[in-house]
DNA sequence: CAATTAATATGATTTTTGTCATGATATTTG
DNA sequence: CAAATATCATGACAAAAATCATATTAATTG
């Protein structure tokens, strides 16, 4: 089994402000798994009693809203902990996470996190930076939902994912969503998402092949996430 | 000046997490403030030097869209530190706050917040509990607006005003907002949002006297906020 | 207290978005 | 590889919500 001193990723996580000590600890318990696309690794309302770690791969974190769409709130991504709010307040998930891409992923026991986030102030800290993160990100998603328009939503995510994902050799954004997902992501129904995909295709923004999705013309799908 | 220690508020706030030097100290460096119901205590983008510890009145999270409506994102009441997350991460501030009522508010500058925050495990623990809540929250807010319609939202929105500030001796919600206010809040146009309390007020769910609104039956609220 | 301004309310209309129906492509699986 | 199933796409329509216009009422101020 891998060692987690010598784990590239943890380099980008929280985790790289524990000492050796502690990363022996962890990489003694923690357990590596294979999570394959479309496998859930835990559900809203469950109890969690550690966190996962991404070594590779995308999950989504969704929630069921009452008219039974799934809303994607979040991807987490390799270099990402899974779960830090739910293990740090000792509360239930409140979100599902869902993987959208095979996955490699170790998981570390409740206990041994919440010992370094006691005790060791840097790791502390840096994970209270991810939350606040997630805060500000989340205030800025509730404003996004609630006042622009679905068209100016969509342009808007989709740049995110340029952002948080790149592109492959193609110029194809690197993660493929299916309609639904997209849909889910931007708070709509799938039919609407699908028309307005042909529109932007219409319209020479994007370019699209299968799942995959190019955007185009960046500068212009920017001003339409502002609205204009 | 009143002194911290002897601060009822205080009790129902994170800073009760503090030990007597700590509170002597703070209440020794802080700053009692009067704020006038529609003045602005911070705004989005500013730096922040300290926080406030809110000991009377309500005031809004606002966040403005680019179509120029302002989103509240949350009310801060009595007990409820103001400015946490940005003072923790040292962040600019991401939300304007401003006051719906006559408020007094304790300034407390940055650097003795960070030193508690540094030095006391529980006062940390505190305010990552916060922030975890305020996370789980937004993110449930985030489900909200991108999947339940207006009706439904204006609904839910409700019942949270009831459950955060109560009733005043006639029954009506003890915080007043105007119309738009409201519509700022569920997300929608004043005009929409309007219509939709004349319609509560014809089917008899809400009386409506000026800005105040009592809310007639709870039962049928919660069955609508849940999309029946 | 009258005059001005701001807030609330309602109608008419347009735009946006959702739903239902149906067909075309993909993908999976026996 | 063919049948079954899921996903994607588009049209037609309905519902939801925004916008514009215009009263009406309430609040503010000279």
């Amino acid at each position: 089994m891998s060692k987690c001193e010598h784990c590239i990723v943890r380099q980008f996580s929280s985790l790289n402000a524990l000492n050796k000590s502690e990363l022996i600890r962890i990489s003694e318990c923690k357990e590596s798994v294979i999570i394959k696309k479309g496998e859930v690794i835990f559900e809203e309302g469950q109890h969690l009693d550690g966190i996962y770690c991404i070594r590779s791969g995308i999950c989504k974190l969704t929630k069921l809203s009452d008219n039974g769409r799934q809303q994607i709130i979040k991807f987490v991504k390799s270099g990402d902990l899974l779960g830090q709010r739910t293990v740090i307040s000792n509360d239930t998930v409140n979100l599902s996470a869902i993987a959208i891409q095979d996955m490699e992923v170790c998981f570390i026991p409740k206990n041994e996190i919440q010992d370094a986030f006691q005790n060791n102030q840097r790791f502390s800290g840096e994970v209270i930076k991810v939350l606040c993160n997630d805060l500000r990100e989340a205030d800025n998603t509730i404003v996004s939902m609630a006042q622009k328009p679905v068209k100016e939503r969509l342009a808007y995510y989709l740049l995110h994912l340029l952002e948080d994902f790149g592109v492959d050799e193609e110029g194809f954004l690197a993660v493929q969503l299916s309609r639904e997902e997209i849909a889910g992501m931007v708070g709509t129904a799938t039919e609407s998402l699908i028309r307005m995909l042909s529109d932007y295709s219409k319209k020479g923004l994007i370019e699209t092949k299968g799942k995959r999705i190019k955007i185009l013309d960046t500068m212009q799908m920017e001003r339409l996430s502002e609205g204009f």
